[in-house]
DNA sequence: TCTCGACGAATAGTATGACAATTTATGGTA
DNA sequence: TACCATAAATTGTCATACTATTCGTCGAGA
């Protein structure tokens, strides 16, 4: 899949141009967000850098200036960056990009994850989760339960080798979510999750898991069920740890 | 400070129409935004709602289409709604919505905030913040004992009365949050932060706050300058805790 | 010489109208 | 009945003109 076609000059044209393409479905204004949101990730433009004007920049990407503006908007409204007249579109200080937002964790691991990023996000699940976990055992209700362990079932049918089996584990994870009651946290830990699950997926291809998972999730399971939280927690830690450890193995090499 | 200019139809054209009004420096769109996002934040818009169409609903408003889609593009961004052609745009189920967003958490608190959203809000809080102050204690540099210690003073001097003396709370959190040399960590938190302080701030006004907040602060101080973990964790459990009492007994009444 | 204000230029912001692309619904055909 | 073509509605994209905002500069006056 190639992220950026060079198309030729007309010889009577301007410069030649970096078309942004998309897939079927995927809406122009979007591309462009995600490569600029991927650019500026990257750290391909800093902060306090600014962009070159709406015109000259939409014309390079061929582009019409409302499809760029609107992605400009994206990246606006996710704090990416600040457009004012006279002065442009500049990169805001990395304090003021919204880290948390589903977006911007996947245009943070298109490309190389910045790894004291990817550790602090480790931090942060491993905060939360398991407090999570805690508030699930004491908030459960017998549908929860239901939930979980069909996708346990699911889970050691299927292992962590197959797509479906991967969907189950996440399936699991948000039953947890959803016990706590709590929206704030069910957002928060389903996109650090997502983005956590990234990394090890990307960098684990076709290499066998070091260990079966299955146990210390039946442990997170049986405490919640007891409604024993302070069980559920710790088995969570394990199972975060666990992870980070998986992670930690992947990246090194 | 008005919200809504009606202004005459003038005989031949549609029906009178609602402006969005703007004070001076914000964009026309970002009001815009503001105006949908508080009305699908208050309920206005439920989930699965689809808005008019974009030709008529930037008529009502009397803005170009051109601005009412960057608006939209702003939502979109925040997951809280979703366009697609034939079927219009339509709001998205709650569990899409980037609810920790620094503008949604606005707009959900623009209006009357829901008071389960606002318990979570709080129970996220007292999840986070007593994790950080522990990673503080074991991370702050002398630079960051040093900005806790200024903001002290400053709170102790202006006292939270003063808006001046508010900033200096926020600053001496924002220190703490810097101290776990964690990105994500300090966005949430801040975005929380504001959002939980805007509640109690907009109902107690003229209150006197019922009890002095300094000596838990330096508690929380004291605990990360010595780099005990578990003492700054619990000092900021009892720090939590005291606003969240505070909150509640202002949400009561 | 310094300060303040008016003016001008550069850039993003808004408006308008036309056309393209996408998707659902409809109806017709095998 | 199932499937495929077609139509219609709506968003998506484009092009262009004009407006508003903001910074820098230049000049007048203290």
């Amino acid at each position: 899949m190639t992220d950026i076609d060079i198309i030729e000059g007309n010889g009577e044209d301007e410069t030649p141009v970096a078309r942004v393409p998309r897939g079927t479905g995927r809406r122009l204004h979007g591309a462009v967000a995600h490569k600029l949101g991927t650019a500026i990730l990257s750290g391909e433009y800093a902060p306090g850098d600014t962009l070159s004007g709406e015109v000259e920049f939409s014309k390079t990407l061929d582009v019409s200036r409302s499809a760029y503006r609107e992605a400009v908007q994206v990246l606006t409204a996710k704090g990416l960056v600040e457009s004012r007249p006279k002065i442009g579109t500049r990169v805001l200080p990395r304090s003021r990009w919204n880290l948390l937002d589903p977006d911007v964790l996947a245009w943070a691991f298109a490309g190389e994850p910045d790894i004291t990023f990817v550790r602090g996000l480790f931090e942060l699940r491993a905060i939360v989760e398991p407090a999570a976990a805690a508030l699930a055992a004491e908030r459960r209700e017998r549908s929860d339960l239901k939930v979980m362990k069909d996708s346990l079932a699911a889970m050691r049918r299927l292992t962590l080798a197959t797509e479906a089996g991967r969907a189950a584990d996440r399936e699991f994870h948000d039953a947890v979510l959803t016990a706590t009651r709590n929206d704030a946290l069910i957002v928060l830990s389903a996109s650090i999750g997502a983005a956590v699950n990234w990394t090890t997926q990307f960098k684990q291809r076709g290499r066998a898991l070091p260990r079966n998972p299955l146990p210390d999730h039946m442990l997170v399971y049986e405490a919640i069920a007891a409604g024993n939280a302070n069980a559920a927690s710790t088995a969570m830690r394990t199972l975060v740890d666990l992870a980070l450890e998986d992670t930690k193995l992947a990246m090194a090499r």
